[in-house]
DNA sequence: AATTTCTCTTGAAAGCGCTTTCATAACTGT
DNA sequence: ACAGTTATGAAAGCGCTTTCAAGAGAAATT
């Protein structure tokens, strides 16, 4: 225990000594009951205007700050909502969190966002921290924990996951449809003429890598290219599996004038490779992305690329949580990838 | 009130169903008083062999997660570490959450991170909002929130602030010398041959934008390099800025064959404007920026820069604020910037 | 050997700073 | 005068930590 209100009013307070302020001290100045402040301070119930001014008037003379704490503890809503993310410094992440900062705060919520480090385990110990803070709700950003302990940690408190597609209750999912995007891309550079297009794959862990691919074959097929498996090589989603893919293409000695990858950072690595050889873009090779990161526009040249709704994504998930919270059943969005042109990528004209 | 203890009782519970398993479930199970699951739990005091498996095996049972909420508010410890960033979403701080995370996860510690905005109000509600959550400590990332201010946070909690350097009670200060860096980047291009160096200045808000500048002049002074305010163009940071900054070199007509930024975003954006231009680099200009954010190193070419210890910082900076709490003094730290040297410089034969 | 003193465990109980029910008192309208 | 509203305070928690006191042995003293 750290100050008892014996020992507080043993000792001389002359500035606000904030976290000495409780309620009762507010009560005290303004003449009424603690529960007459608690109504004030949350608005519930109607105050007499009178009561109500002498506790404003108290409460910002004493630099009153509720303790969120004691709040939490009594009405059993802590106001917060934890976020698994995998990194809390990842390019593709970050704007999804600016989403679900942005729409919890228009909502009087506080996310706290913890990193799971793209480990099940990691991740399973984020949501037992949050579990042991007791925040009202989480939201998990893609991640490789198994469905079924979703389902259990949404048993336990409303949830909200991207990156795939779940139902369960208390569970909301919210994805993009890498397919179409993976389609629109390959697509793309097939209208412009490219026939032999390489494909630098995602992490297989990952659905979305996985659709994307699945994107870049349906296209193919429409388009009646045969697949060429040579043309496909695996990647990471960073920069450096970009830049071996590069390597691996040409030791490979498999002719192709496009590349596109199953994200940006990953195509990002393969430009480096590209102008290691002397390859230009989009002269020799174009080049097309997903995701659309922020540092995209200023590639050299700005990246062609996929974009991903990211920010869009997290004001869901975070306007899901709070519909979750209030016994409501969010309704599903659809979350279109869209192709982004820019320079990377050039017409054939064969 | 959501679950009284009544209701509980009479709905049958199957499932551990977590929010309700409390302490006292756990002392009832195990046939012990709550102090001695407190007590087991918190390993403080020695108990008996035999109860503290009892109360282990209650525990595990159970699935008991003890509330960090009814903790924080008995104990007046929150074990929570408020970190006010700019942006959760920016490449330059990110590294730093991470390094505080990092080591906040290592002392028991969690982060709860929260943006200002780069503006000196949203700050300021964001250490309200802390405060309100009685979090152990704050840890405050540059921000534009003014020292009085930050001197006054000081008082109520244990603070540390990075990107300047202010002393007050219960408040510690980390900055990274920023005007060595700036001597260090320029000095190397003078060596290299260049003695018209273009630089793209930050926001002049900023403490590190200006001692950036200052050790870009002081480079030239000491190479006996007359200064040329027309080789100076003002910047925001952000990598539009530096676009904008080439424009206006050009606008100006000023001969030059170097570029320094005081930062990397800004020297992105200068690239792209050069590459527009049809300037290559390094060949026609050499490009030195300020940060070395991640994907510097995948910029084409890969750039050379003044490398920032952000994880390191964001690690002491954590330090600190856990040796605060603890009453001690943390000890000042020396962090300097590096310069790296990748492929977007080239010595001027002349 | 009996008594005193000390140490070690343990449980009871008092908070921590709020929210929320419940009951009461003060009005209002009829 | 009586039911129907409203505003208000008292008090009971919320789920823990931590003090306090007591009980049980162990050790030390006479």
């Amino acid at each position: 225990m750290t100050t008892r209100k014996i020992d507080r009013e043993a000792e001389p307070v002359s500035e606000p000594l904030y976290g000495s302020v409780t309620i009762e001290t507010v009560a005290q100045m303004a003449g009424v009951s603690i529960s007459t402040v608690s109504r004030v301070l949350s608005g519930t119930v109607t105050v007499s205007a009178q009561k109500m001014r002498a506790v404003e008037a108290a409460a910002e003379k004493l630099g009153y700050v509720p303790s969120a704490v004691a709040q939490g503890l009594a009405s059993g809503r802590t106001k917060t909502i934890g976020v698994v993310t995998q990194s809390i410094d990842s390019p593709y992440y970050g704007v999804m969190l600016r989403g679900i900062e942005d729409e919890l705060d228009l909502m009087g919520y506080v996310p706290m966002f913890l990193s799971g480090r793209w480990d099940a385990k990691e991740e399973a110990k984020c949501i037992d921290i949050l579990r042991s803070r007791r925040v009202d709700g989480v939201i998990i950003l893609a991640g490789r924990i198994d469905n079924s302990a979703l389902t259990s940690c949404a048993a336990a408190m409303p949830t909200v996951v991207t990156g795939r597609t779940l139902s369960a209750p208390g569970l909301f999912s919210i994805d993009v449809d890498n397919f179409s995007g993976g389609l629109e891309a390959t697509q793309f550079l097939i209208e412009s003429g490219h026939r032999r297009i390489a494909f630098i794959a995602g992490d297989p862990e990952h659905d979305d890598a996985n659709e994307r691919q699945r994107g870049y074959r349906a296209a193919l097929d429409a388009a009646g290219i045969v697949y060429d498996p040579k043309l496909v090589v695996p990647g990471d989603f960073h920069e450096s599996s970009g830049l071996r893919a590069v390597d691996e293409l040409m030791v490979r000695r498999t002719r192709f004038t496009a590349i596109f990858a199953a994200n940006d950072q990953m195509i990002c690595g393969a430009a480096l490779g590209l102008h290691r050889r002397g390859l230009r873009v989009p002269d020799d090779i174009s080049l097309v992305g997903f995701d659309d990161l922020p540092g995209s526009q200023y590639m050299l040249p700005p990246l062609t690329t996929v974009r991903q709704p990211g920010f869009a994504v997290g004001r869901h998930a975070a306007a899901a949580v709070v519909q979750l919270l209030a016994g409501e059943t969010p309704p599903a969005v659809v979350l279109s990838p869209m192709l982004i042109t820019r320079e990377s990528t050039r017409r054939l004209s064969r």
